[in-house]
DNA sequence: ATGCTCGCTCAACAGTTGTAGAGTCAAATT
DNA sequence: AATTTGACTCTACAACTGTTGAGCGAGCAT
C-alpha cells in the first residue's frame, strides 16, 4: 500500500540485485584463485549459494561474467583505472583488489585477459613516457611498469619468500620508489644520484 | 646378422624415441601457447601427428608430460638452471626457450608450475643476495629478480608495444643492466657506490 | 618363410563442462 | 482471496576431457 508500483527497490528486485552481487563477488574470488579456465560455473554458484543456471541467467555466459568481474576497459582513457595497478604501488602494497587478482591470474592463459592487460599497461606506459622528454622515455617507462607488474606477480601470486606479505609492507616502497624514479629520470652513465631525496 | 640383439638404436626403437621427442616438442609448444589447462592431449597428439593415446603411452599422463616438458627441478642447486631466466637477460633477449615458455605460461594457473617457479626464483634471489652484505640485500635481490620476471612477461607474453620483439634487442640490456646493478649494490640514501663498479 | 614382438591406432568410457528449458513457489498485484 | 508475476531450482543434454584396452600390422629373430 505504502509504496508505488514498479521499479522501487522493495524486496524481490532488491533480493535479485543482491544475488547478482553475491554471484559477482564469488566469481571474482574464484577467477582470482583459479583463473578463467580453472574456475567452473558450478564452483561460482556453490560459492554464491545458488544454482549454476542462475549464474548464466544473470550474466549470460561464463565469458561475459568474466569480462564484468574483471571490468574489461572499453577504450576509455582510464580514469578510475589510474589506480588498479599503481595504487598497488603508491598507496600501500597489501593485497590487490579482487578484479585485479582475477585479471592478473588469467593474463597469461586467457586471450581476453591478455588483451585487457596489454591495453592497460600500454596506456600506462604511454602516460608515463609522456611526462619525460628523454628519447628513450618509452622504453624506460615500459621497464618501470614491467617491474611493477613483476613485483605484483612475485609478491601476491608466486608469494616469494623475500616478498612475503607480512615481511615487507612499506619497506618495499621505501626501496622501490627511489629506484623507479631514478630509472625514469636518471640516466645510467650519468653521475649524480639526483633522486627526489628520500628520507634516510 | 651384422648387429647384436637388443638395445642398439636401429630402426624401430629409434623411431619410437623420435616419436617421443616429437610429442615432447609438440607438448612444449602447446603448453607454451595455451598453458597446462588450456592444452588438450588431443591437440598435442595432432601437432605431433600421432594418436592421443600414444601420448599417454609415452608419458603416463598429461601432468607427467607437463612436468617433463617444463623440467621441474627436483631439489638440485640449479647448475644448468643458472641460465633459464638469466640468459634471457644476460645473453640476449630474443625468445625464451620452449620449456621456459611452458613454465611461465602456466605459472599463474597451474599449482605445479607456480611451485616450480617459486622454487626457482627463491633460489635465484638467495644466490643474488648472498653476493651482497647489505642488510636489505634479500629484498633488493627479490626486486631485481621480480623486475626481470616482469620484463619477460611483458615482452614475450603480453607483447607490450614499447617492448616489441624487434624494436628492442640489446637496447633493453643497455638500459636495464646498470639499472639493476645499481639497484643491487647502490642504496638510495647511502652515498658510496660500492658495487662491483659498472663500466662507463 | 614363420612366429613373435611391439609401436601404434581405433573405439570406447566415465567424468566434467557450459548452458537451455521446464517447472516451482513465494511475493506482488488485483 | 484469487491470480499473475518472476526469481529461482531441477533436470537434462551435447560437447569435450583424460585415459584405457583390444586389435592391427610392420619389423625382428629363428
Amino acid at each position: 500500500m505504502s509504496e508505488p508500483t514498479t521499479s522501487e527497490p522493495g524486496t524481490r528486485a532488491a533480493r535479485r540485485a543482491a544475488s547478482a552481487q553475491r554471484i559477482l563477488k564469488a566469481a571474482q574470488a574464484e577467477f582470482g584463485e583459479h583463473g578463467l579456465e580453472g574456475t567452473t560455473v558450478r564452483a561460482i554458484a556453490q560459492r554464491a549459494g545458488v544454482d549454476p543456471s542462475l549464474v548464466i541467467q544473470h550474466y549470460g555466459s561464463k565469458s561475459d561474467l568474466f569480462a564484468i568481474a574483471v571490468r574489461l576497459p572499453g577504450e576509455s582513457t582510464g580514469d578510475d583505472l589510474t589506480g588498479h595497478l599503481f595504487d598497488v604501488l603508491d598507496v600501500r602494497l597489501s593485497e590487490p583488489p579482487p578484479e585485479t587478482r582475477a585479471l592478473v591470474r588469467s593474463m597469461l592463459t586467457a586471450p581476453e585477459a591478455t588483451q585487457a592487460m596489454r591495453d592497460f599497461l600500454n596506456e600506462r606506459i604511454a602516460n608515463l613516457a609522456r611526462a619525460s622528454d628523454r628519447d628513450d622515455a618509452e622504453l624506460r617507462a615500459a621497464l618501470t611498469v614491467s617491474s611493477i607488474l613483476g613485483l605484483t606477480v612475485a609478491r601476491h601470486f608466486l608469494k616469494l619468500d623475500a616478498l612475503a606479505t607480512e615481511i615487507s609492507g612499506e619497506q618495499i616502497e621505501t626501496v622501490l620508489r627511489p629506484w623507479l624514479t631514478a630509472a625514469l629520470g636518471d640516466g645510467s652513465s650519468d653521475g649524480g644520484a639526483t633522486g627526489t631525496g628520500p628520507d634516510a
